[in-house]
DNA sequence: CTTAGTTATGCTCATATTGTGCATAAATCG
DNA sequence: CGATTTATGCACAATATGAGCATAACTAAG
């Protein structure tokens, strides 16, 4: 039986589907540590547990669109870079009924971080992203006393994996840049690449290499009252982006 | 509204869902060069043109599992590799109703690619890889004649991901062995790295880096009936593998 | 006003990686 | 046996990265 003649003869109504979500992981920085934005569930399945925001994708409506939806009604932050992550479809990660979900990562810069922990339900978890190897060790979320925290359903697989993937990408896309506000230094650009990494990063080489790039372009201005040298203020340069 | 509370106040059944396939690009090395293995759809819509095999995700299934099925009943090939591409979700994506398709990608070493060409309503179309610039040129599909193969759907923008993604792992993870029998020559993994990126590679360079990364291991065998000297075969030394 | 303290910035040198070319090896074919 | 062709290893150049140092620029303490 060919491709054609299955879907032809597919009746779509006849059979039960899955139902089709998306999850948001928003991932900025925070007091310097690469940190995840979650929410407590209140009710059961997974009473007490934290959860990326989600919600269903309706049938006029594309994933990017749903993605949108979410974090502007659940999350409160108008624009934030989108970029869809992976979808998890194991039959029982939800308990109520099969979900097959879209992952989304949400990149937010620092300021959008501080107020969307303003809104209610959200909190900011710290991630510890431990460099272990290569590949980069087990990803865990821990609360700002530093307990962990327990992810409800397989939002850790999706969080572990978000992190992964900004990892991957960090060194070249401009994923960074989306983190860091308009104007920062290049000592900020730095901490957010060893945030990200989990591990220090050489200082003269880091410069060097991302002034080489191209990415970035001086805008004049210089920090202020910092009781030491100020450093000058970059801008990510878009028109110079391979 | 929390997500808990969006969730629990949700009747999924009282809402229209959208329908949920798996999409399989098939790719492989046909006579030197990167090719996808395609269907000629039968009938309406889009008869005539060409199109990725795909199947519906079943209520229990796994979308990995969906996409194993697809690859054996539809494809006709038991075991390759696969991997989840990416998540298409326009809404007028298809015609007859909202599908919204988890791309795969299956590799599939050179034997099973003619294998799979003697299937009935499979054929292989070569794929031109060119390389504009850093990010790659458009990618086209054409007929062993020459003549280029219009897509149906949105399975040329799926095929052009597949080749961007393959492109972008080809370095630093192992899928070039994938498309290559268990014993391969250093210039056959050559020729294959070459076809992906669409542009020659440096032969000395190339060599020294596979050697360097200590995923091949020399089988002491050689190449036979070559009308000069025969080229050492080597294996993926998958215990070496980052 | 001077000096200590701190970080920014640019420079140099050592090391690692990659690009490039060439010499030699090993097979077939005339 | 010599011509031809590709494989393999080596040497050198060019580039990228790691690491450290000298100087600049600011504040705060004395």
């Amino acid at each position: 039986m060919t491709e054609a003649e299955f879907l032809a003869g597919y009746d779509p109504a006849a059979h039960e589907r899955p139902a089709l979500a998306v999850d948001l992981v928003l991932l900025g920085i925070q007091a310097g540590r690469l940190a995840a934005l979650l929410m407590r569930r209140a009710q059961h399945p997974q009473a007490g547990l934290w959860a990326l925001p989600g919600g269903f994708v309706g049938v006029a409506e594309t994933l990017d669109a749903a993605a949108g939806r979410v974090l502007r009604d659940k999350v409160g932050i108008g624009g934030a870079r989108l970029e869809q992550l992976y979808t998890f479809g194991a039959v029982d990660r939800d308990p109520r009924m099969r979900i097959v979900s879209v992952a989304y990562l949400a990149l937010l810069p620092e300021a959008a971080v501080a107020d969307a922990r303003a809104k209610a339900g959200l909190a900011a978890a710290s991630l510890i992203v431990p460099w272990a190897g290569e590949t980069g060790g087990a990803i865990s979320a821990v609360s700002e006393d530093g307990a962990a925290l327990a992810l409800a359903f397989d939002h850790a697989d999706i969080l572990a994996l978000a992190v992964k993937r900004l990892r991957g990408k960090l060194d070249y896309t401009d994923v960074a840049f989306a983190l860091l506000p308009d104007h920062f230094t290049l000592r900020q650009l730095q901490d957010v690449h060893a945030a990200i990494l989990g591990a220090p990063l050489n200082k003269s080489a880091f410069r060097r290499r991302m002034r080489d790039r191209g990415w970035i372009a001086p805008t004049g201005a210089r920090e202020a009252g910092t009781a030491f040298r100020p450093a000058e203020f970059f801008r990510f340069d878009r028109s110079r982006e391979s």
